[in-house]
DNA sequence: TGGTATTAGTTGCTTTTGTAACTATCAACG
DNA sequence: CGTTGATAGTTACAAAAGCAACTAATACCA
């Protein structure tokens, strides 16, 4: 019986993915005192845009529930001001404001600077025949 | 500014983890109640033979008190039989039951089915790649 | 010895996540 | 219109994770 867990394809992914997160998250943490949802609210409203919380769920495949929290926890840090939606009073859109802008800004940069870093260690064909692999694997 | 998530490797790889052990997970949670601490503990203990809760955690990089919850459940599901130790009374070692032997190896055929078929659309030198460029990211 | 520092493991408390139920609004159709 | 069903978002409650403080036992060393 040889089967050991660095076999385990989704354990190397998890161990993988949690090395490969750890100091940004504690980046964004430290700094803004943001969680792993609230960047990813703020990465696609930076990147994508203004949109409504359900757009948000549909794009980044995150659970309303968690977006809803993300939202209210970003309103009372500034980063985004919420607008009622007169056509549909159910929805509301999402800006980022200024203060927001700004953090994206700098989180974008310190994302991008950690991902070169990491992957500074490998060759460009690695990395793209990883990132096909693992777009494939997530189904994205 | 073309910085899109999928280029952002932590990401990739966190929704790769994240894809890969749904079902997996779903399946020991579904059929003995266990959570994934449980199931590493679970594995070191079947794969690598009987060891203090210190040694889970050394081997398996996990917290402390994860182990320790990780160790009473098990224990209360009657997967694991805890043995002082005279020599050192702080210390017991954990054993697995014949129950936690039977689960071990179901568990074990699965997440071997599971990484099988979940490899069976990539080449043997693809997967070889992955490995070694997840082994590294994990800094395993 | 005996006092201080370590170590193994547990417990309590706080933060975060998961799940389901809820409110408010809108759509659709008789 | 008005009733029924869907949809956006929130809230309440339970499960799980994180962190710090704690207990009990051992090691170290003056």
């Amino acid at each position: 019986m040889s089967f050991d867990l660095r076999d385990f394809m989704p354990y190397l992914l998890n161990q993988a993915a949690d090395a490969s997160s750890r100091d940004f998250q504690s980046y964004y943490r430290g700094k803004y005192g943001m969680l792993r949802t609230e960047w990813r609210v703020l990465f696609h409203l930076g990147r994508y845009g203004a949109m409504t919380a359900r757009e948000v769920c549909d794009r980044a495949g995150i659970h309303k529930t968690k977006v809803s929290r993300a939202v209210a926890a970003m309103d009372q840090k500034r980063l985004i001001r919420r607008e009622e939606l007169a056509q549909d009073r159910r929805q509301e859109m999402l800006h980022l404001t200024d203060h927001g802008r700004r953090v994206f800004a700098d989180l974008t940069q310190e994302a991008q600077r950690f991902d070169t870093a990491m992957m500074s260690e490998f060759s460009t064909e690695e990395i793209a025949q990883m990132r096909a692999f693992l777009t494939r694997i997530a189904g994205l």
